[in-house]
DNA sequence: AAGACGAAAGTGGTTGA
DNA sequence: TCAACAACTTTCGTCTT
């Protein structure tokens, strides 16, 4: 079982403490309450054969916020029962289904189309499953708010999702939420920034090094390259080079500077496509890197090693 | 000819009065 | 609520390989 959390969102400390009793996760370092949702997947009761096996069990498809109604749903009649009804029963079946119906609210409904919209755009960006559960979750509650009054739909899913890729350290670009969702980046950040302000999410600044492995495959560069990219990266934020910085544009510098060291140049065009910034602000970050750690003999040595 | 470089003007968001 | 401000982008001309 993978864990939910791995580093405790306040002090970025990794000694979390699962409180199995509580169902509750606590980071050790600073006390925080990290997760308070937690299931116990383990069952209280044991089973001997197939028959106990049976009689005790008792739950059904995992809850889950990816459906509208958390899969908890209740169907009045399915249709071979239809037919199994006569007379009074079957008026009494028609009673109960237009019940069904009047109970699903408006909010319900608006949760199943949502969520259908997030399944969609999750699935092409190919999101792990606990990203899109989160992001569900965040819409859920969105919802319950009335945050989405006066937003469309679609760019509140896009905001939630944005939110739950933060949240889980797969960073995706406004970028890309954009073009999976069809909705304009200005506002995928509009709504983000709105979402969990009003929900009270914690937003910790995205790290840079979280970019460098996918901005490194997608550029097909080695191991050593990317494991280079992280170092620099590193020494980058104790100069202090990366404060108010977009990190996009330092995991991109990062992963430039380091490709032209182990002599796998690629031209900052592509470096800057991948990334999802301009030429320029690679250039300018390129430029900080080489001035505050003297990162220049590095590269002429690779060069003249060509030769 | 392509890529790298840098200047200048424009954009959208944050901050502080 | 408005203006100043920082980061980033766009555009374009020049230099280097």
């Amino acid at each position: 079982m993978m864990t939910y959390v791995k580093k405790c969102p306040e002090c970025s400390g990794i000694n979390l403490f699962h409180n199995k009793d509580r169902g509750e996760v606590i980071c050790k370092d600073c006390g925080l309450v990290v997760e308070d949702k937690m299931v116990d997947f383990d069952q209280e009761w044991r089973e001997f054969d197939s028959e106990e096996s049976e009689k005790r069990r008792r739950t059904g498809a995992p809850m889950t916020y990816t459906q509208y109604d958390q899969g908890l749903g209740t169907e009045v009649g399915q249709k071979a029962d239809l037919y199994r009804l006569e007379g009074k029963d079957k008026n009494k079946f028609f009673r109960l289904r237009k019940w069904q119906y009047r109970i699903s609210t408006a909010i319900e409904r608006n949760l199943k189309l949502a969520l259908a919209e997030l399944k969609r755009v999750s699935s092409y960006l190919k999101l792990p499953k606990s990203v899109e559960e989160e992001a569900a979750r965040i819409y859920t509650l969105a919802v319950q708010r009335g945050l989405v009054r006066g937003r469309s739909m679609e760019s509140v899913v896009a905001g939630s999702l944005y939110a739950a890729c933060r949240r889980h350290d797969v960073p995706r670009t406004l970028d890309e939420l954009s073009e999976a969702s069809g909705i304009e980046k200005k506002e995928v950040g509009r709504t983000y920034r709105f979402v969990t302000r009003e929900l009270g999410i914690n937003i910790l600044p995205s790290n840079p090094a979280d970019y460098i492995a996918r901005f490194a495959s997608s550029l097909k560069l080695s191991a050593e390259t990317q494991s280079q990219a992280i170092e620099i990266l590193e020494s980058a934020q104790k100069e202090e080079l990366t404060s108010g910085r977009g990190p996009t544009g330092i995991a991109a510098a990062s992963l430039y500077v380091s490709a032209l060291i182990h002599g796998e140049k690629r031209t900052q065009r592509e470096v800057a496509d991948v990334a999802g910034v301009t030429e320029v602000t690679i250039r300018n970050r390129y430029k900080e890197l080489l001035d505050r750690l003297g990162l220049e003999k590095d590269i002429k040595k690779t060069k003249k090693k060509k030769e």
